[in-house]
DNA sequence: AATCCGGGGGC
DNA sequence: GCCCCAGGATT
């Protein structure tokens, strides 16, 4: 057998004994994966760890048991339901993926054409095709970047090294059983050989690694310096009557885009908010949230308000501040409705 | 090729 | 505090 075929037959059986059971995984062997199960479960899990999706995957798969169930749903239930979970724009593209696939009667089943569906990128694209429908492809998330990164002691910082990375897992991913092989890396990754602690003597590729036998695998992948965070500043604007609060929804792109929120004053990435209220009258300090973004910290400083011209009041909803859990606020407004009612 | 886009867990 | 995570879309 090749050095390469060695490597996804000692992975296979590796996996065999130890796959980890995840609510939205078939066990090897254990028949058919629904394949809007795989993916609903592979969008929730693009950069968001597995503790962190399993009660929304529950949450889900409860509430729309099926794409067509999904493509049925209001969009801004979904985007509720999906509070709290970061990066809204999968949620979007979510809808729209369901109510497209609902509409051409099922997923399409190969990898080039699952690829033009919104919110399937590469990594998903190739995960659908080899997890729920068999076909071989090469499926390269940040697990199996390590992986291969450690296995053929490639030195190349990312993202350059990308390319490599990929010819190379192309090259040990098996014709049968490409979902489970898929799988079995990502497990791998997320286990035995973690980022910082590779358990070697556990690895069931240990004698294949080119990483460890020049020592010292835990370095790689070797990752290009990130850039500072800004700290940005900024206001929230808390306006009560008759135990509501005045709620607005955010623009369809951006920041938290499309998700209902609390009003403010303009704060971005790029720059402070400009500290404007959106109505007159007296407003008093209500203390300030710290919030951290992927690429920007934020102080959001609560303004209460303490007047009565409502009437100023432009588009949102009064929304009752018993139910406010219900409100679908991302983390960073639910942190200041906390603030403001403590 | 860079940048924008959340949030939480682990150490 | 810092790093990371079953990445994708946009520019």
């Amino acid at each position: 057998m090749s050095a390469t075929g060695s490597i996804a037959s000692k992975l296979l059986d590796w996996y065999d004994r130890n796959a980890r059971r995840l609510p939205w995984r078939v066990p090897p062997g254990g028949g058919e994966a629904d394949p809007y199960r795989v993916w609903l479960s592979e969008v929730m899990l693009q950069q968001t760890t597995t503790a962190a999706v399993a009660p929304y995957f529950a949450a889900f798969t409860e509430r729309w048991p099926t794409i067509e169930a999904l493509a049925a749903a209001p969009e801004e239930d979904v985007m509720a339901a999906w509070a709290g979970l970061g990066y809204y724009s999968r949620a979007r593209n979510l809808v729209k993926c369901a109510r497209q696939v609902a509409g051409m009667g099922g997923f399409p089943k190969n990898e080039a054409e699952l690829r033009k569906l919104p919110g399937l990128g590469d990594y998903t694209a190739a995960a659908v095709a080899a997890i729920a429908f068999g076909q071989r492809a090469v499926v390269v998330d940040a697990n199996v970047e390590r992986v291969v990164a450690r296995l053929f002691a490639i030195d190349e910082p990312l993202p350059g090294a990308r390319k490599a990375i990929r010819d190379k897992a192309d090259a040990i991913t098996p014709d049968k059983r490409a979902g489970d092989f898929a799988q079995a890396m990502m497990d791998l990754g997320a286990t035995t050989c973690s980022v910082r602690d590779p358990q070697c003597l556990l690895c069931p590729l240990s004698a294949e690694c080119e990483g460890r036998a020049k020592g010292d695998p835990a370095r790689l992948p070797v990752k290009a310096g990130k850039k500072a965070k800004p700290l940005r500043q900024g206001t929230a604007f808390w306006i009560e009557r008759d135990a509501k609060v005045w709620l607005v929804r955010r623009p369809g792109k951006g920041m938290l885009g499309g998700m209902r929120a609390l009003p403010d004053d303009g704060w971005a990435a790029s720059g402070d908010g400009s500290g404007d209220a959106p109505i007159g009258g007296g407003w008093r300090a209500g203390g300030v949230v710290r919030h951290g973004f992927s690429h920007f910290d934020l102080e959001l400083g609560l303004a209460i308000y303490a007047g009565e011209r409502f009437a100023e009041l432009g588009e949102g909803e009064w929304w009752p501040i018993a139910d406010i859990e219900e409100a679908g606020l991302p983390t960073l407004f639910a942190k200041a409705a906390r603030l403001a009612q403590a």
